[in-house]
DNA sequence: TTTATAATATCGTTTAGCGATATTGGAAGG
DNA sequence: CCTTCCAATATCGCTAAACGATATTATAAA
């Protein structure tokens, strides 16, 4: 994360934009790093992986194993409690920025 | 917060929120527990004064003690610095709602 | 001077963040 | 083949955050 002092503040921003990623298409862990970076997020692969794991365990994200171009990517798609909870979070984010640009 | 499972989406959220009210007005723990409640974020005193403590320490927020109705509050009023962070957390999440609506 | 209460603080355990490092499996070249 | 290389994923170890539970504080009222 670029500025450290207010990195605590978008770590659930990253995860809903991995929902979002996954709810359009199939993801996977390297190209998501790329992703997020272009986005200004930039986290590591020892952030990244785990949080796909415990994204999967707590059944938001599902996940199988393909070879592509010769190489073995594990793919992410989201799962329908994982569509219900980015449905949630699209409100919650809707229902923030609303609030904070109030003058 | 009501869902566990989608907890960690929105710790974010309510330090912006805090944020945000200390950039309104001065605020104090308690009646940030209540306010934030309002808006579905039910976090207990164990998470929302060590979070203040943390928001302090990194120079986002100011307090100072108050005695109102007999009662000794340590209201806080968000930083220069904590301004500009709120600013960038305002361009983050409108970044963010509109790339989760787009199509 | 006790009692009640709003308000804040802290303790202890569980869980997350994350840099660094290791591991994996297939492709390509000799 | 078998070694080297590389994209991709996984894990280790430490630090820091989350949070329920409990303790502490200061004042007003009784």
């Amino acid at each position: 994360m670029k500025d450290p002092l207010i990195h605590d503040l978008y770590i659930g921003f990253i995860r809903i934009h991995i929902l979002y990623h996954a709810s359009r298409d199939r993801v996977y862990g390297l190209a998501l790093m790329t992703e997020l970076a272009r986005h200004g997020y930039q986290v590591g692969p020892g952030t990244l992986y785990p949080m796909l794991h415990a994204l999967e365990e707590k059944g938001l994200l599902e996940s199988e194993k393909k070879v592509v171009n010769g190489k073995r990517r594990r793919y992410y798609r989201i799962t329908a409690y994982g569509a219900k909870a980015l449905e949630t979070a699209r409100a919650h984010t809707a229902e923030l920025i609303s609030e904070i640009n109030e003058e």
